[in-house]
DNA sequence: CTAATTTCGAACTATTCAGTTATATATTAG
DNA sequence: CTAATATATAACTGAATAGTTCGAAATTAG
């Protein structure tokens, strides 16, 4: 047999490589990046100084890390919310309650790393990231109407790219208001009624009622 | 004859209160509030460090007083976008426009210091303040969608309140976008669609296609 | 047990930063 | 012209910050 712990030689490390990533997602979550010092991390990592230059780099090295695995996280957690219902509507509604519900979360900051902190950071790479990471986000739901033109829940012009554009402009948009204090109920609702906003069938363009 | 000009009696500020003002706000606009230094606005406005200790106060006292004008202006502003057109499409749409365009402004930075960059700044009064500025643009679109009711553009079931948080959601999300670099073509073209959507009539519930 | 290896903890250095002080300068009042 | 007043410039002080160094500690290889 291998060993399956397989050692290596000197002193053992006292933390958990991707624990302490998790624990500087929360410092950079709560505090923004800029807000973020090194000794923030080092006490909210759990590792010594020198440990953390030699194992994880500078400030924004470790913002890049971070923000890999909370959007692949965050992006699984996504999907799940959006592909687990039956019905199309429940899926665009769990879809927007995730992103209200994470926002909201009492355990962790308000808002969310990809939508209210990252963007703000002024770093190319960042600002690459985040766009690879917006498509992935409004295709995937895209891709959900598109399941629901198949399954004869939405008709077959159901302008998908259009709508999923906006469900996703109406995420951002309810976690943007989580971030200044927007109760979690009233968003909720919010995230209800804008399910139903972007599932309404267009009668031609918006008819006046009385129309002359 | 009053003297107009009311001259005080020492040496003459060098400075504009309100320009150094409007200067700072493209500092912190620009910087985000954790990312500017003392030195920043010094240099941003103009300013030299005793006077500006003097005149207006500590970061924080600069960032409230530079929020609040740029809220006075930009409500203003967002008011005549909404209020100017004569139909009730033109408003929404020039509105969520005037949001696009203001947030994609070559002259400044990206984004919008209300929607991007306030609501990450850990300030109860701060908090307080965003509070009433989202309301009261929400306020604002409910009241033009009032008036189109009145109009008879829209029947008189029509959701206002639900539709203007909606509308201003859009706006945030929009807004957000600017600042990950989605063009601001897209974006605009993204508005157009956006006022489309809540302007639709609800014919009943998201009717299915093979409505069984 | 000894040597090699890796990490830990504490302290160190140079830089940046916030806020203040001291002095020079420009203006008005008389 | 002189005194009073208000601002500008530059320099100063103490604290915070980023990144490094060095010796002690913990582990494996032999």
């Amino acid at each position: 047999m291998f060993q399956n712990t397989a050692r290596k030689r000197g002193r053992p490390r006292s933390f958990d490589e991707t624990g302490a990533l998790e624990k500087a997602t929360q410092v950079f979550w709560s505090k923004g990046y800029d807000g973020v010092t090194i000794d923030d991390l080092v006490a909210g990592m759990g590792v010594g100084r020198p440990s953390l230059y030699a194992v994880f780099g500078d400030k924004r090295a470790i913002f890049l890390r971070v923000l890999r695995a909370y959007a692949e996280r965050k992006g699984a957690s996504a999907a799940k919310a959006l592909l687990s219902p039956q019905g199309l509507r429940d899926s665009i509604a769990g879809f927007l309650r995730y992103a209200v519900e994470s926002a909201t979360e009492k355990r962790s900051a308000r808002g969310c790393l990809l939508v209210c902190v990252a963007p703000l950071v002024n770093d190319a790479e960042v600002q690459q990231f985040l766009q690879k990471a917006a498509a992935g986000g409004a295709a995937l739901v895209e891709g959900r109407f598109r399941d629901g033109i198949t399954a004869g829940e939405i008709p077959s012009d159901f302008p998908v790219a259009v709508r999923a554009i906006q469900v996703t402009d109406f995420a951002r948009g309810l976690t943007m208001r989580s971030l200044i204090g927007t109760p979690r109920k009233t968003l909720l609702r919010d995230a209800e009624e804008a399910a139903d906003l972007v599932l309404l069938p267009r009668r031609g363009k918006a008819a006046p009622v009385g129309d002359s």
